[in-house]
Formats: structure tokens, sequence, C-alpha cells
RNA sequence: GCCGGUAUCGUCUAGGGGUCAGGACACGUGGUUCUCAGCCACGGGACCGGGGUUCGAAUCCCCGUACCGGUACCA
């Protein structure tokens, strides 16, 4: 089995053109398939380098790695339609001497009227067939004087065309409102449906995977394999990826390139994995699957035939899964971008500052949904606001209660005397006290000191905290980030806030960074 | 206009001549928790319409409707 993805280098990759990519990527995988990847850039004017380069950076990222194809070669390359025009060329000679392909000289305007003809006369627009009956002779009498043609295909008339779609079943045209296709351009440039057939026939293509927009252009395709008495691959039409309001995703219904999405901070198993989701279904009731196990258990067949709407709190949702499952180191590594985005690392990470950070972020990350979430989720832990604490109805009612007053009213008198502590016996007193003195309900009391010592409003817990504090430092307070240092000015606001509820809310504001 | 495709909760879907039409996201309620999130429990929510075929249709057939795609010297 020998499938291919073959886009067109003319901007970033459309999570729909992505999706196309991966259920070729998961065919091959399933099967012992080799999945290629072809660079269709015969527009020259649209197509750029740097979109194929993007786009290949992107295929990575999801992990859709290819076998054969641009950048990694092959026996039956080139891999780029515009390192292939000899071969167009051939093909086409080929044509023109069976009959099949035949030069037209019609301009535009003509063709353009001729259309505008038939339409209003409630029939398919197609080409009139103006140059069908020129004599070739003639033809190519004109094209070597100078003239410019296209090449077209010469479709049969009268009969039906059909082939067997893998997702809809057996699909079928007339050839009556197929009009002869272009097979050439003027400029010598091959057009789609000419580049495509030779280059799948001659890369021994047998599984066409690929958007439902292409399910008219089949037969047009099919009648050229015909006419060069090849066999047709196998074709499977995939449906559309929709925007919220049902028409076809883009730029206004927010992000729709894979760059966007990663930019946002979704993990790639979380885009591949959801993307697997539109259009397609385990059978059970999984949803959470690795891109192994889906191409374990992908079968084209089960693929659905109506179009699916993009639904990113489910992304999200996804997402959420594999934050939580990311090896702490891995998790680092694509949290780096986004860290420095933020200030709030600079360059290489030193080794303890990687450390420290592979402590901390991974408690982060289970209550973020994306990872552009993370530097403002990492601020909270050095940033306390003790007024909206308080404000928090059980802390309060919590620390209304005498014993817990009398608590927080010792460690307040502590951090007032206290010469130099460092963070950790600050954090190790209080815990001590508050074990002390009020028991059982230590528990909820963990919760302002700990938020005053270390301004950690989230819920890692005590263990991964302390060595947290203690490597804080690391980081640079210059850059944003209120470093530890300032707890005691914190602690003795908060302390302050307690003793004095109404004053506190007001005083203590100024304490926050 | 013409040709082709599609139609199950708001969304992604499972199922498929007789089911309490199942799950997930989102939503609502309650619980748990040092806030939020999370997690747990519970809840509301669907077979596009009309005709057939049949004892019986969401499922099969036809018609309609809606939506999507194509109708290019773009792919």
């Amino acid at each position: 089995m020998r499938v291919r993805f073959a886009p067109s280098p003319t901007g970033h990759l459309h999570v729909g053109n992505a999706r196309t990519a991966l259920f070729n990527f998961l065919l091959a995988r399933h099967g012992q398939g080799t999945f290629i990847l072809r660079i269709e850039d015969t527009d020259v004017e649209r197509s750029t380098r740097e979109s194929e380069l993007a786009i290949m950076d992107d295929l990575r990222w999801m992990g859709l790695t290819w076998d054969e194809g641009v950048e990694v070669g092959g026996l039956l390359g080139p891999y780029r339609q515009s390192e292939r025009l000899d071969l167009y060329a051939d093909y086409a000679r080929q044509l023109r001497k069976s009959g099949h392909g035949y030069y037209c000289f019609c301009s535009a305007e003509q063709l353009d009227a001729d259309r505008q003809r038939m339409v209003h006369a409630g029939l398919p627009p197609k080409y009139a067939g103006t140059c069908r009956s020129i004599p070739p002779a003639d033809a190519e009498a004109r094209v070597t004087s100078g003239e410019k043609a296209v090449l077209r295909l010469r479709v049969p008339q009268a009969r039906e065309v059909t082939f067997d779609d893998v997702v809809r079943g057996p699909v079928t045209f007339h050839t009556d409102v197929i009009g002869d296709p272009v097979l050439v351009r003027s400029d010598g440039m091959p057009a789609y449906n000419y580049a495509v057939v030779i280059d799948d026939a001659l890369m021994k293509v047998t599984h066409v995977v690929r958007g439902e927009d292409h399910i008219s252009n089949t037969p047009r395709q099919v009648l050229l394999y015909e006419a060069f008495g090849w066999e047709p691959p196998t074709f499977a039409h995939l449906s559309l990826v929709m925007g919220p309001d049902h028409t076809p995703l883009s730029k206004r219904h927010g992000a729709t390139s894979v760059a966007e999405f990663r930019a946002k901070g979704y993990l790639p198993e979380a885009l591949v994995n959801y993307l697997a989701l539109i259009g397609w279904s385990p059978g059970n009731e999984e949803e959470v699957l690795p891109l192994a196990e889906l191409a374990r258990r992908f079968e084209l067949s089960t693929v659905a035939h109506s179009a699916g709407v993009f639904d990113e709190d489910k992304l999200a949702w996804v997402n959420r899964h594999y934050l939580k499952a990311a090896a702490p180191a891995t998790l680092v590594d694509l949290s780096l971008p986004f860290l420095r985005n933020a200030s709030i690392v600079v360059g290489e990470p030193s080794p303890v500052t990687r450390d420290w950070l592979q402590t901390i972020v991974p408690a982060l990350a289970s209550s973020i949904d994306r990872l552009s979430q993370l530097p403002e989720r990492l601020r909270t832990v050095f940033a306390y606001d003790p007024v909206s604490t308080l404000a928090n109805d059980a802390i309060g009612r919590e620390m209304s209660e005498p014993g817990a007053r009398q608590v927080v009213a010792a460690l307040a008198a502590d951090l007032q005397t206290a010469p130099r502590l460092t963070d950790r016996d600050l954090f190790r007193a209080a815990a001590t006290r508050v074990k002390e003195k009020s028991g059982q309900k230590g528990k909820a009391l963990f919760h302002p000191i700990r938020v005053v010592l270390t301004g950690e409003a989230e819920g890692p817990e005590l263990d991964l905290l302390v060595p947290a504090i203690d490597r804080a430092t690391e980081l640079a307070p210059a850059r944003g980030l209120q470093s530890v240092t300032g707890c005691r000015e914190r602690a003795v606001a908060f302390a302050a806030a307690l003793q004095n509820p109404h004053e506190g809310t007001k005083g203590t504001k100024g304490t926050k960074s």
C-alpha cells in the first residue's frame, strides 16, 4: 500500500489538510504501507519555499513523518512537481499522439462567453468543444508558429464514469457534464488534474485519500488513467472541516492553521488525537488515543460521510489529558518557548532552573488548558492578594475561628521579630504552629500560611513546594516575577489583614506585586 | 442554474427493521478540595420534513428541504 499527502505550498498547513495528512498517515501505518510527501507547486504565482518548509515543520511537529518524498528522498522522485516538468511534457506528447489530447486555442473571453450562454440555457457549463475538430497537423503548425495553446483531454461522450469511493461507495458522473479539462496550460505548466494523475501513477500510489473538494475532479482523472491505459488507484474522499457556524473553517473562526494551534500551546498529541476524532471513531467509547494506537485501530471504511465542526472546547479537553500525562522533561521542553516569550526564562535554562521547572510546571500544567497559559499561572506562584483570599467564604470562616486567629497572630509575631530566617525555616515554623494550635483544622490553615510564604495560590503539595521555594530565586526577579524574598512583607501584610479585617483589606493592597 | 455529496443531542459521534437510541465535549445541579481548575455523582438534551414498503421505520425506498463541494489555463 502506498499513500501520499500532496499539499500546495501556498500558505500554512490548515487543520483540514492536517487531518487529510493524518488519515493518510494512519492508513499507511495501519497496514505496512508507505507514506509519501509530494509538493504540488505548479502554481508558480502562489507557491513559496517558506510555505513548503512551514508545512513540513508542522507535519513533523505532529509526528507525521513520511517515508518517501521531499527531503527524505526515494526511488520514485523527484517529489516536487516543479522538478518533474520534463515528465509531464513526455506524457503530453504521448496523449497528442494517441489522440486523447488536443490543442485548444480559445481565448479566455470566448470561453467565458460560452459558459455564460450554457448557464443561461440551463445546461451544464462545460467547454464547448470548439477546438476539438481542428486537424492535429494544423494545430501542431499553429503551435510551432508560436500561437499560444492549452492541451485538453478529449472526454468521451455519452457514457458514465464510476469509481468506488472507499468512504462513500460508488460515485457516478455522466461524461455529458464533464467538459474537456485543460491538462497543460498555455505557459507549459501542467494543470492539477493532469499532474496528479501522472505523479500518482508513476509513484505507484495505491490509495488516494484527499478532501471532498476533489470529488468532482475524480472522473476527469479516471478518464485520464483510461487514456493512458493505466489502472486507477483506490479513491477515498474525506468530508471537510467546518467552523461553528457550519461554513468552511476560515480565519474569521479564529485559529485555523496547525501553526496557530501550536502557538496557542496545544500539544501535538492532542491536536492529532482530536483531528482523528472528526469523522472517525475507534468504535468503542475510548477517545483519548495516542498516534500509535490511532494507527493500530484506524479503518478507512469507517470514516464518516458528513462534514464535521471543529470544536476548540473539545480540543482543549483532549489537550488537558495530554498535559497531565506528559513527562516533566517533555513538558518543560514544550513550555520553554512560552516561558521565554513571557521573559520568565531567558536563553537556555541552567540545570538548576530546569530542575525547578520540572518540579513546578507539571503541577501547574494540570490546571491549564494550553501551554500559553503557563506564564500567567507561574506568576501566581509569586504574586499574592490577601484581600481576595480572605474574600473566599470557606477560608474566611475558618480563619475567623479563635484557634486560627491565634495561629496567625503567633506567626505574625514570629515574622516581625525574626532576624533572618530562610524561607524554608519560616515555612516549617508556620507548619509546626498550625499543627500544635489547631489540630485537624490545620489543613485549611495551610492555605493562608502557604500563600503568605510563597504566594502560591494553587494546589501543588507541600513536598513539591518546599524545594520549589528553594529554587525560585533562580528566576530573575527583574523579569516581572516577584521573588520569594518578598514573602516576609506579604506575610506581615496578611497577618495584619487578619488581625484587622476591615482596615486590613485596604492597607495590604499595596503589597501585592 | 447544472452535476455530485451529506443529514442521530448545541458540537464530535456509536448504533441500525422491534434499543430505556449509547458515549464524549459543552451546559446545569450537587459533592470533594487550601481559591480557580480538576475529580466524582446526578440531570436536561437528538434520529431534517413528507410519503411509501412492513405487523413494526430513526434504520430500507422515493420525493422534498437544508447544508457542503464542484462547475477555472487554483490546487
